[in-house]
DNA sequence: AGAACTCTTTCCTTTACTTCA
DNA sequence: CGTGAAGTAAAGGAAAGAGTT
């Protein structure tokens, strides 16, 4: 039985009422775990997203469209529980908070939801929703006012008009034990320091079961990710920046591996290049220096046939056979192009 | 049909935290 | 014990794509 405040959006103002949890049409994750426990529940209805009627709030998300259109009212609900049998007692305020991990162990398990659900599966997946969403909007540490609503929003002492989907980031770091970290909220100055960001390691399981699903794929589907999160026990947007960090190192990865194999394509260009420019210097001199022979028509090209290199053996060739004055010089080039291949030379002639 | 708008997702950069030498 | 480097979780913004009006 759940005490419900209604600000509801329709301006038919609503009274505050006591809900029979086992008597409601919707399923929640509270409906699964607790009876008879007395709560609060905060209704926020459209009133409070200015311009956003019941059209608008059926494209909020795509990809849970369907999953909210079968859920309860989707307008805002807070829920303040303060009290629940059969969770744990462990926390020290005694509150039982949906986004304590402890308390998401109880959860149903199996979170399959293939393009074609059904039934079951639907229902799953709307228990699931109902428990983030209800988790989402009921931060112990904050009296959550910004989402969907205009409220001032306070952030290290500063006034801060947050977004929609800058707030939900906020609302997921806050729904599952980071309550401490960082909020939409407006919080007290000693809060403040003890709201910096806190960065939660994740453990070697965790880290490897996310491993191994990026070796399947490197990009999570919104279902995916949700089933993930689930058995990893971390919240989606947990998941979904491991991903992208992931994904993140493996580019940089990639790119060193670029820049090394590019790098040593530079050094052998490079190297190339010197090589090339000393033995046009070479033909040059010897030009220069026996003008006679460049009047002969006869050239040779010689090519490497492991490199496909086009070398100049050829002229050495040519002098070789008709200026026997130059052929000290000319062997002696040659000889070093072919201890430099260390291969057979194919020559071809064209005269 | 297409422009304007909204929403989601991904990528990129930066920040902040943790661990280790 | 303090410090810097490396690794990484997370924030925040831009851009793209898809759906809606």
């Amino acid at each position: 039985m759940e005490l419900a405040l209604s600000l509801g959006g329709d301006n038919t103002p609503k009274p505050i009422l006591f809900l029979e949890k086992s008597s409601s049409s919707s399923s929640s994750l509270h409906e699964n775990k607790v009876n008879k426990d007395v709560g609060f529940c905060m209704v926020l209805g459209k009133a409070c997203n200015e311009g956003e009627d019941e059209v608008g709030r059926k494209k909020r998300s795509r990809n849970h469209q369907e999953i909210r259109s079968s859920s309860i009212d989707p307008s805002l609900q807070l829920d303040l529980i303060p009290f629940s049998h059969g969770v744990s007692k462990n926390t020290s305020s005694q509150l039982s908070f949906p986004w304590l991990s402890q308390n998401l162990a109880t959860e149903p398990a199996g979170l399959t939801s293939g393009p074609a659900l059904d039934m079951t599966n639907r229902r799953q997946l709307v228990v699931v929703d109902e428990a983030e969403e209800g988790a989402a909007l009921s931060s112990p540490n904050s009296e959550i006012s910004s989402f969907q609503m205009n409220f001032p929003i306070y952030r290290n002492g500063k006034l801060i008009n947050m977004k929609r989907d800058q707030c939900e980031r906020d609302r997921d770091n806050n729904r599952w034990g980071n309550i401490n970290n960082y909020s939409c909220s407006r919080i007290s100055d000693e809060e403040l320091d003890a709201s910096a960001r806190k960065k939660l390691r994740l453990t070697k399981e965790q880290s490897a079961f996310l491993e191994e699903s990026f070796k399947e794929h490197n990009t999570l589907n919104p279902k995916q990710k949700l089933a993930l999160a689930k058995q990893l026990n971390l919240r989606p947007r947990q998941v979904e920046v491991w991903f992208q960090n992931r994904r993140a190192r493996t580019k940089l990865k990639q790119t060193e591996v670029d820049c090394e194999y590019l790098k040593k394509c530079c050094e052998t260009l490079t190297e190339e290049n010197k090589r090339l420019h000393k033995e046009l210097q070479e033909l040059r001199a010897l030009k220069s220096s026996q003008p006679f022979y460049m009047q002969l028509p006869a050239t040779t090209l010689t090519m490497c046939p492991s490199c496909e290199r086009v070398v100049t053996t050829s002229a050495i060739t040519t002098i070789n056979t008709t200026t026997p004055a130059t052929t000290t010089t000319t062997t002696v080039a040659a000889s070093n192009t072919v201890a430099l291949h260390n291969h057979k030379l194919i020559s071809v002639m064209t005269k």
